[in-house]
This record gives C-alpha cells, structure tokens and sequence, in this order.
DNA sequence: ATTATCTATAGATCTATAGATAATGC
DNA sequence: ATTATCTATAGATCTATAGATAATGC
C-alpha cells in the first residue's frame, strides 16, 4: 500500500490539479473530499498525509489554478506578438470562456467565494490577482508607471466583471453583449 | 401551532428576507435549512410547505436581495440628485461595501454562485442584472441609446468586479486600490 | 376539516481521525 | 522502522419526508 516518495509526491501534485478544476467547476463548499480524492485515484483516508485541512488544499489548488491561468495568457500572447492584448481579450472575453468554468479563469470562478475563506486562500488570491496586474501594466504599455497600474486595475476588474455576469444569467445573447461591450471598453482604455 | 394565513404569509416573508442576507454572507452552498429557518425564528420542518426545494428558495431570496439593492441605489440618487452616478459610485466603491457582504450588491456576492445554479436562480440574476442596466442607463445620459447600452454593461461589469476582487484580498492598501481605480475609470468614461 | 408548524427521522453526505496493511528506505 | 495509502468509523451536518399537534377557517 505504501508508494515510494516521488509517486507520494506525484499523487499530491495530481490532487492539487485535480482541486485545482473541480473547485473552480463547483466551488470550495461544492464539492467534498471524497470526491477531490477519487478525481486524483486515491481514497479519502489519504488526504490528511498530505494536506493540514480541506481549506490548505483549497490555498494550494487556488495557486496552481492562478498558475494555468498565467499559461493560458502566456499562449495567447505569444501567439500575436503584434497585439498582445488583444489576444488576451480575444480568450478572455469570449463565449467560450464564458463555458469553460473548470479550466476558466480562477478570479471568475472562486473570487467571491475565497472572500469567504480564511487568510491563507485570500493570499493566494492576493498573489495572483498582483500576478495579472503586472502582465496587464506591461501590456497597456503606459510611459507613466502609476498610470498604468491603475489602468491595469480598472481593466482586469472589468474582465472579471464581465465574464461572471455573462455567466450568471440564462440568455446568451445577454452574456455576449456583456462580454462585447467590455472588450469594446479596454479597447478604449488602452488606446486613450 | 398552526399560525393565520397572515400569519403564514409573514413567516413566508421573514424566511425569504432571511435568506437574502445570510445566502450572500455565506453563499447558496454555505448554509443549510435549519440555520436560515431558525433565522426566522421557525424550525426546519416547516420549510417545504413554503417551498417546493432549496433552489426555490435561492431563486425567491435572489429576488428580494436584487430588491434591497435597489432600494439603496434609490437612496443615493434622490440624496444627490446633481451627480446620481457619483453618489451611486460613492457608496458600491466603497471598503465599507466591501465590508458588508450580508447586504451587499448580490451581485457582487452570489453572482459565481448562481453561474453554478439552475436557471431559476438565473433567471432572478438576469432580471436583477437587466434592472440594474437600466438605472445606469439612465444615469449615463448618453444621447444614443444603444450606446448608453454597452456604457452601463461595461460600468456594472466593472463594479461588480471591482468589489469582488477587492474582497479576495487580505490587503486593505489594495483593495482600496482597485477601488479607486475602478471609480476613476467609470468617472472618465461617463464623461466620454 | 384543514393546515402551518412542530418533533423526529431517513438516508446521504461532510470533515477529520484511528488503526490496519504493505511497501519503502535505512 | 517508517510511512503512504487503505478501510472503517465518529460525529456532525445536509436535504427532504412522515406523522403528531393544535390552531384556523369554514
């Protein structure tokens, strides 16, 4: 039954992407233990060898969730050079997004909820709302460094905005004004 | 132990404002049936001749927050009726909003949560969401209507996450930040 | 006679722990 | 000898239902 140290260290990286997913899906009180642990193949009397409480797993998958999020960007970016952000945009704001809760972007998907968590999931909330922050500043390009970080705040919020109502309502011809009406905004933003 | 049909209907009523608050506070998932009946001062039996399941509840509640909602926005306009929008602004961007998840905008609380729900829940998000569109419709004043349209979208979308992000965070100096940078843009495209 | 609320409970699920098992690592 | 995982379980909670109770409403 024992495994070696780097399958023991495997396992705990396949649950934390596992969490990473299904938290985002049904949110931190959506889904139970069990369940994380049967997604990863293992059973449940696991868990507590590798994770202090439900809450530790859910600061670590909040982490890692942050960090799939970054490679999604990273790709896009790369991808259009000549407009970076506009490739962003072109992901983030779109009806496929709007679907795509379990690999979408984590601030959509568990903002709200880790509002209601303890200090340890808010710090990976906090890390990874000033990761986006600082990609965003790069990307609008601002010769002032206050300005930019500003800008950066006003657009990811506006982001996030726009993708959880377009999410929360039934009429997806309203959640794709929504969604459109937020990128013809940044576009604004960003050229001003 | 029966009660008057007035009675009855004010039990009803009580369960329903009960509801609004302590869902926004905890989330659909984060409180059960026994604590929002004793809420109203009632026990958990008598909760299914009222409604026909918990969602029904969620959806009914939904509407009753998008209500108390509405009810504070009216009173910053008529407070200040040479700038409306700001006085709106002056209290939803605000860290005591931030601080107020159990009658905060429901937007801002539940919004992710209802992306997880049924379409009845949806249904009230849409109609709150659609309310909400048009009072900052209004308040935009733009000439062109469809214009006004995608203003006010992007504007509530920006509120909402603001808020929501602000909350994410443990960092006061930040979540004021984006705040602030939230109402600076919204001032400068209202202008626009 | 009807019915709103109560107590009680079914049956499922939740987080967390205890002890057994069997493979690792010294 | 140590330990990662397993099965099993404690104790609490969840949604929903059943039947008793007592007041309403006809």
């Amino acid at each position: 039954m024992r495994v070696s140290r780097t399958q023991a260290a495997e396992n705990r990286e396949t649950v934390i992407n596992v969490a990473s997913r299904l938290f985002r899906e049904r949110g931190f009180d959506g889904i139970g233990l069990k369940d994380l642990m049967k997604g990863a193949g293992l059973t449940q009397g696991a868990f507590y060898k590798q994770f202090a409480s439900k809450e530790d797993l859910a600061a670590q998958a909040s982490r890692r969730a942050f960090e799939s999020a970054f490679n999604r960007w990273a790709t896009a970016i790369s991808a259009k050079p000549e407009d970076p952000l506009g490739a962003v945009m072109a992901f983030y704001l779109s009806m496929g997004h709007r679907e795509e809760k379990m690999d979408g972007c984590p601030l959509v998907a568990l903002a709200a909820d880790a509002a209601r968590q303890g200090c340890e999931v808010k710090a990976s909330f906090e890390a990874g709302i000033k990761a986006h922050l600082e990609v965003l500043s790069r990307l609008l390009a601002e010769t002032e460094d206050s300005a930019a970080k500003g800008k950066a705040m006003a657009v990811l919020s506006q982001m996030v905005g726009a993708v959880t109502l377009s999410r929360a309502v039934n009429d997806p011809d309203l959640a794709k004004s929504i969604l459109d009406a937020a990128a013809e905004q940044i576009r604004e933003v960003a050229a001003a």
